[in-house]
DNA sequence: TTGAAAGCGCTAACAT
DNA sequence: ATGTTAGCGCTTTCAA
């Protein structure tokens, strides 16, 4: 039914070896030869079969991509740029949603390995250790895309969390601002907890200024919750807001304008993605630059080089961020 | 290197057979036999060659999904809904996009087939006769999801395009408007072409009003084209809008306070889609809910009964529409 | 430049 | 309940 090598090779009467090879592109095959098997191909609607390739060779061409959630703006823009580049590379990609659940992530990884993709690019909050045992043990390489393994046994492929955090902080205090806000996403999150918290509380402590506790809120990065954000901090009057992200920016803006203040004039707020909603906001966000694409391509790229088993320099990479200047904040000139 | 199902069967005294039984859970293995079987197996770490298993039973438990571009939001919620339910039935899922390329679409399924995957869920504007023809000759099941082929030769799911879109219209109508203008997106999409813009101008006749094809923009589905929209209707004066998705409504939505307009006491907004977006805007969006994730999951619900090869009572399957009424338009009680 | 033949790791009859 | 044996469709030595 399905049109093989064989019958190709038997129809152009050449060895189904010389059919793989035009099929292959291998030098090796007379022109003539060429010409007459890919007419054979043409006329018979030949169509390799990857599978049997891939069982033959060890190959797959595919690679897998293990997110938190597809849906979440931040980790589609992640995927686009892996698949940029894997589409450049000639891979396809296997994509999955963990939602950050520990035992989806390794039975995903599993899964995987079992199909034999040549490679994963993998994206968490937490690296646990179980994690990091089992991307150790595996037999394809793994790329971390923005997430972060202290070990560094595994390439990833980052910013600087803590040093982009902290200049959001440090502008925040150079405006003037005392009482600065930390609304964060989930502390499960590696890059929330040890990072931004950490840069928010040592900025502060560097200018002088005391770390309270109840000024950090965390929640879970949606809009709804930076609304309500606001409402829990209104008792502590806070002039200045650092924020995980856009969509939960947004939330405080609302939730601001709820209760009568007007930004940037009496609340300043720094978020943290730069997402095109920071500019559908208004007042539209000042916002650090967290270029998700540009970690997917970049990690993607990285991938292919793990997989053609080239040399690789430095298999941390941390690419720049900066900040986006909107109207969230007041910018002094 | 890697353990076989040869090196269990021999491990375990038994044949690659029984092995093979116990892998897939065949019942006619002996309890004793089984346990000693998964005892070798855990011992040796012995995974399943997804790829060999593959070659040799024809089906590779994975789908192949074609979308425009999953860092749209509305495409990443429609290939979540598509991934749920393919985990559901243990498939996993070959994601590419199409940036609506006809090429690339062909090429993908070219790809797609040779990898041999069990099924297809398609999604693109416009389903032309030439895709029509390759989709014909798959040997895998396609379905459409939120793509329409009227024909009827391949599966799909949608919603009511042309009821949504009347029913809006009709709404602003009888909240008195007369100058009523529709932002659409690309009209090389058939959605809009041939339904949404349908619907508004048969909306507009049945009540008696001339249609005005300068009150017709159309645009790439953003934000900044929508707020562009607004300025290019400026000189007609429309008192209502029917948008064709949420983030140009937020466009327009600010194009309108840029030249002064109130919401909804002036001019009165119905959008489509009503993503997360539309609770996001100020004012919020009346919106079209256009269940994305739903037709995902249906369309993959779909493909898995043509994979099982069930019997199928209708191959074009309508999901239901509403309309969430917000703050963008007058709510007469 | 071309062909022959041995796998790749598994499933699925068929036998026993 | 278990084993034997053909393949599945291709790549890849090795020879010629």
């Amino acid at each position: 039914m399905t049109v093989t090598i064989y019958d190709v090779a038997r129809e152009a009467n050449v060895s189904m070896a010389t059919v793989s090879r035009v099929v292959n592109g291998n030098q090796n095959v007379k022109p003539a030869t060429r010409k007459k098997v890919l007419k054979v191909i043409e006329e018979l609607g030949y169509r390799p079969n990857a599978v049997a390739r891939g069982l033959a060779s060890k190959k797959t061409t595919t690679v897998g991509v293990i997110i938190p959630d597809i849906s979440n703006s931040m980790y589609a823009e992640l995927a686009r740029g892996i698949e940029d580049i894997a589409t450049m590379y000639r891979y396809n990609i296997i994509l999955s949603n963990s939602d950050q659940n520990q035992n989806k992530e390794l039975q995903l990884l599993e899964t995987m390995l079992g199909k034999q993709v040549d490679g994963i690019v993998f994206m968490s909050g937490a690296i646990t250790p179980e994690l990091l045992h089992e991307m150790e043990r595996s037999s394809a390489p793994i790329v971390l895309a923005g997430s972060i393994d202290e070990s560094s046994a595994i390439a990833s492929v980052n910013i600087d969390y803590y040093g982009a955090a902290y200049e959001a902080v440090k502008k925040l205090i150079d405006n003037g601002h005392q009482k600065i806000a930390f609304i964060s996403g989930p502390m499960t999150s590696k890059v929330n907890k040890d990072y931004k918290l950490k840069a928010y509380r040592q900025a502060l402590v560097d200018a002088g200024i005391e770390f309270e506790e109840r000024l950090v809120v965390e929640c879970n990065n949606t809009y709804e919750e930076g609304m309500e954000a606001v409402e829990a901090l209104k008792p502590y009057d806070p002039t200045a807001y650092f924020v995980s992200n856009d969509e939960m920016s947004i939330g405080v803006i609302h939730g601001l304008e709820g209760i009568g203040k007007k930004i940037p004039e009496d609340v300043e707020i720094i978020s943290y993605e730069n997402s095109k909603l920071a500019r559908m906001a208004r007042p539209m966000l000042t916002s650090i630059a967290f270029p998700l694409y540009d970690i997917g391509a970049v990690s993607m790229r990285l991938l292919t080089k793990y997989m053609n088993k080239e040399e690789i320099e430095e298999n941390q990479v941390i690419l720049p961020y900066r900040i986006e200047e909107r109207q969230s904040t007041k910018n002094n000139a």
